[in-house]
Order: structure tokens, then C-alpha cells, then sequence
DNA sequence: CATACATACAACCATATGGTTGTATGTATG
DNA sequence: CATACATACAACCATATGGTTGTATGTATG
């Protein structure tokens, strides 16, 4: 069962995170506490319209619905994340490989460099 | 000169992205050696079509087209790439952030969780 | 110079996308 | 039970997207 990442697949998490709306979403679903109508008061526009776009989070694996009362509790799906996550990562590997020594160039361009702590290494 | 990256230049860089071919012309571009109809060979579509994607890679600041006689030479843009990294770069430190010790789930997740070593159930 | 090739771009088309309002249904709660 | 709230979903609309063919123009080349 090795995830096989389809273009479909890229092109699919790509899409869903090509709207800020969504990524809004997306990074308030980690803390799996709000329905989607106290989503959709964060945002100008309808509830409905909130709804369609927490749909093509779950359609994208990227989020799940969990009922709770009469509320459903958008929280993300760690499955969907870690795949969509291999996908951006897959996705890097290739770019920075490609790449190659452009990547100094890459690098040096602008700083001043990131302070990234550079945590863990994964996978 | 702060790269600002708003939210719409964050959707128009995983637009971009979000199509497989677009993608497949970009990895090519890394190596800057092939024209449009050069491209547009490799794939299944008109060469119109192809100009359109290579003119969407080039709107997004992903692709250069440097004038080769008659052809023009589709090839990486490292001021734009570096731009798109930040902008992958910045989402994922979102990402990694937010989920926190989510992380370690992400991880290890997908292990059966039954085969827990029965001599930790200590009572 | 005539011709072929590479590109640019307009016009068109079908479908996808992101939004709307309206209606139905499930769930709490006074 | 009546009402209010949360959700689901259909129908609709405007615009974006990804493709097509056709025409014009710039550049090499025999």
C-alpha cells in the first residue's frame, strides 16, 4: 500500500491550496474545534460558500467532518495531511534536485538567510 | 525590497502548479534549452495550448523566454523560483508550526496500533 | 526572394470554479 | 411540541481555465 501519488493527485492538493480562503481553513482545522458556520463567520461571504470549499478540503483528503451535536467539527485528516505533505516534499525533491547547483544561487540571492531551526529531519 | 507575499500571489503560485503539464515544463525549463514548439512536441496537446501554459509560468514569475533566433528559449526564472520557494518555504513553517506535536502522529501514524508491546500494559 | 519554421495572438468552445439564494432536514432546547 | 440553529444540497450565475483552429508576423535558409 504504497501511497501511489497520481498527477491527479498533485494536481488536486495543488488546486485545493490555490485559494487562501481554503488555506485559512485548512490551518484552523488543526485545532478540530469549529463547525462550519462559526468558520464561515471568519470570512465575507456565505455560509455555503464556506461549506463548498470545507467540501473540496475533504474531497482532497485534506480535512474531516466530525458530527458533534447538531454541528459538524472540521478538524484535519492526518492521513490526507501526511500524503499532501509527501506530495509537497516529493514535489521539492525533484525541484531542488533539478536544480542543482542553482541552488547557491538560490541561496545566496537575497538574505539574509532564514533562522530556520531546521528541526527534525522526517522521512 | 521585503518580497511581500500576499495571498494572492500565494494563489498564483499553486495555480501554477496545480497542472501536470505546467509542472512538466518547469522541470524542463530547469535546463533552458528548449523552445516553445520544442516543448510542445513532448506533449499532447496543440502548440497553442502549450504557449498558453509556458505564458501562465511566465505571468507567475516562474519562466523566462530569452529570444534564440527564431525560437524562444523557455528557461527557469531564479528571481521567481527564489520567490516561489519562499512562498512553499513560508507555507510549510505554517504548516510544520501549527501542527505541533501533531507531528509525531504524522510520523508514526500509520502503524498497525494493536502490536503495542504487551509489557508496557503494566497496571 | 520564396519558403519554411517559430511564435504571437484572436476568436471560439466546453467545463470548472467560486460565488449566490432557496429549500429541506436533522438536532437542541425552551 | 414549537422554534431556532447547523448542515446539506439544488439551481443558478459570472468568470476562469484549458483546450481548439485560424491568421499574422518575425526569422532562417535554399
Amino acid at each position: 500500500m504504497e501511497a501511489v501519488i497520481t498527477d491527479e493527485r498533485v494536481d488536486e492538493v495543488f488546486a485545493a491550496l490555490a485559494d487562501a480562503t481554503r488555506r485559512d481553513i485548512l490551518s484552523r482545522a488543526m485545532d478540530g474545534d469549529l463547525g462550519i458556520s462559526e468558520l464561515a463567520e471568519l470570512y465575507p461571504m456565505s455560509f455555503a460558500a464556506v461549506q463548498k470549499h470545507v467540501a473540496v478540503l475533504e474531497r482532497t483528503g485534506l480535512v474531516q467532518k466530525r458530527p458533534d451535536g447538531r454541528r459538524r467539527v472540521v478538524s484535519t485528516d492526518i492521513e490526507g495531511l501526511r500524503d499532501a505533505r509527501v506530495v509537497l516534499d516529493h514535489f521539492e525533491q525533484l525541484w531542488r534536485h533539478r536544480v542543482g547547483r542553482m541552488h547557491e544561487l538560490l541561496d545566496e540571492g537575497d538574505l539574509p538567510h532564514d533562522n530556520r531551526p531546521d528541526q527534525e529531519r522526517y522521512r
